[in-house]
DNA sequence: CTTTTTGCAAATGATTTGCATTAAC
DNA sequence: GTTAATGCAAATCATTTGCAAAAAG
């Protein structure tokens, strides 16, 4: 895996594992990581889960994301802005398309903050859960 | 305390002490609301400064801020829009003055999203942990 | 006096630490 | 072979739950 080996970390089962979970899974929290592991792997320990993450995190290869009421959830981390929309019902993190981090670039910062990077969060409901939308009326 | 009232909450010198902590203590976590409650009012539980600040985050008091790798912060909520600024060396977490919360009403949420509330976070250095600020180069 | 809030104990969940074993380089 | 990564156990920290006692309205 060249992510690994760019990084520099060693190409192990169990982060090509995590890498592979966090590709299709957005965004989820380290037991889901851990039970989709486990289903490729076979036993590993959780523990052994938070060090592959911690490593990638460090790494710049995953990133956290912390909405409120949820434990921590990963996301591969592709360089671009943080951009999700989080469903206050549902829980679920979506990622937006993002056209316009140069938007931000713009915003005021404290005097003398260098600003690294920007995320963008948008609280609300999600299509699913909202009730007004008449093309979820008959759905629900 | 009318803030309480309005809520409408019951007023309680618990409820008064943890406003008047985060009055004067912009993001703080539970544990330094228990011990500035406590220097205050003598002998409280940790889990009666849970149940305080649950109740005033529901009634739209407080608010509920998590940068990554910290605990759960809590701030008052004056209905304006989140914008924080958080130093990823010492953690602090600052208010930025928001004139633009107009910027992002014309974000593209996932679709069928209904955006109610927009949280912006710039990750970085302040002043005091940023290293080529040369207004700091002697202060550090 | 009725209902809400607090205090406390205990359970649960998330995360970290330390060290021996194993695997990558 | 060396060094880094994993596995495991135990500790720590954050948070929730349930119920009895106390206080607010």
């Amino acid at each position: 895996m060249r992510q690994l080996r760019a990084a520099p970390l060693r190409v192990t089962a169990q982060r090509i594992a995590v890498l592979r979970a966090l590709q299709r899974n957005p965004h989820i929290d380290i037991t889901s990581v851990t039970d989709i592991v486990r289903s490729e792997l076979g036993a590993v320990s959780i523990q052994t889960m938070y060090d592959v993450l911690a490593a990638l995190t460090s790494a710049k290869l995953v990133r956290r994301v912390r909405p409120p009421g949820t434990p921590t959830l990963f996301e591969l981390d592709y360089g671009d802005a943080h951009q999700h929309a989080v469903c206050r019902a549902c829980g679920i993190v979506m990622d937006l398309s993002a056209p316009g981090s140069s938007h931000f670039s713009e915003l005021p910062a404290a005097p003398g903050f260098v600003v690294e990077e920007v995320e963008v969060t948008l609280h609300g409901l999600c299509q699913e859960c909202a009730p007004t939308s008449d093309a979820e009326q008959s759905a629900h």
